[in-house]
DNA sequence: TTGACACTAGACCGACCGGTCTATAGATTT
DNA sequence: AAATCTATAGACCGGTCGGTCTAGTGTCAA
């Protein structure tokens, strides 16, 4: 086999990718900023990917979405309850935002909110991202016994708690809003009468 | 009094700006395109803001906000009941986002995932932007009989639905996601039992 | 009529943008 | 040793960035 062993530049470059994307934005940085984070030389770039700043963006994205969903998988694994897995899902986005002064958030939500009709790939790459994983939270609150319409309901609002959550305790350098959010939502989900 | 009467080119650019925010961020569009849709040379940008761009990107968030409220305080007016009130916000949202094929978000999201710390007025905007929007919520909420931290949390749950299910149907071109997140907010909150 | 002032107009600037290109180093194969 | 291929390295390119500067235009007061 001996498969291409790359020393490690790729992954480099898709980590401090990743990074700006948190902290910035996919037009918020300069490649020769990028570059410089990830100690690599502008040819190294258009080697590994030769879509040049959109591909590394799509590979970010692909890899962070991967490896979303392998948290997920791990914390529903181990957190049979679906709400108490939820709370620990934001507990952990929470710290992580909080950890970094409140800069490095979702990459997704960053460059969904700057992408245009005329970036195609990147728009796939991000519409797949959170269908799979509506559709994981969605398949685990099915699993605990909700109606399968009643779980991708649920699902969508989870998501749209996150993002919009960290949204707001970025802006209010607190993690006070998402906290908030957060809490409200999982009391709504667990004091609710059966119909 | 005769104020001094602008015949509308300073309302232009901030609508231009608006617009540019919703659509692709600050970072998405350079000065030459945005004055070119406000039909507007470059020496009116820095007559009116001379701060340039960030202070055009300012005046276009507290100009957004104060519509917002606007909006809002009316809604409540007219639609006493606040769940009402709320999915009918959530729907003139959607129905924006739509319209314009899914390309014209919230502009308040958009910046505040591309700013930095180096953006202390930007930072600072939009701090208040969402204090303030969900200062108003909460106490529409209170007024209807939540406690203070109940009509709190709340408010930063339907911020946070409105910010997140605006941004996953962007994504999906579809407004599927915020319906589900909204409608499932609403029926949660409907029908939980008192504690 | 003249001066002051608010506003419009766009040429122009250096810096930086994303991207291309050639050169070369190192490892592998023959 | 020669050839080949992957990966690194960075000079270089035209275009665009945000921003400055000078010139002109219309309106009003004196």
């Amino acid at each position: 086999m001996t498969e291409t062993t790359t020393p490690g530049t790729r992954e480099r470059l898709i980590a401090a990718m990743t990074d700006a994307l948190r902290r910035r934005g996919l037009h918020g940085i300069g490649l020769t900023e990028l570059l410089a984070q990830a100690g690599a030389p502008k040819g190294v770039l258009y080697h590994h990917f030769p879509g040049g700043k959109t591909e590394l963006a799509v590979a970010a994205i692909d890899d962070v979405v991967a490896r979303m969903l392998r948290g997920l998988d791990s914390l529903l694994a181990s957190t049979p309850d679906p709400m108490e897995a939820t709370r620990r899902w934001m507990a952990g986005a929470t710290a992580r935002l909080s950890d970094t002064g409140f800069e490095s958030g979702c990459p997704l939500a960053t460059v969904a909110l700057e992408t245009t009709p005329d970036d195609p790939v990147l728009r796939a790459a991000l519409a797949r991202a959170f269908a799979t994983l509506r559709e994981r939270i969605a398949v685990a609150l099915e699993q605990h016994g909700e109606s399968r319409a009643q779980a991708q309901g649920i699902a969508a609002l989870i998501v749209a708690t996150y993002e919009g959550g960290l949204l707001q305790a970025r802006v209010a350098q607190s993690s006070e809003p998402i906290a908030q959010a957060t809490q409200t939502l999982l009391s709504l989900l667990a004091t609710r009468r059966p119909v």
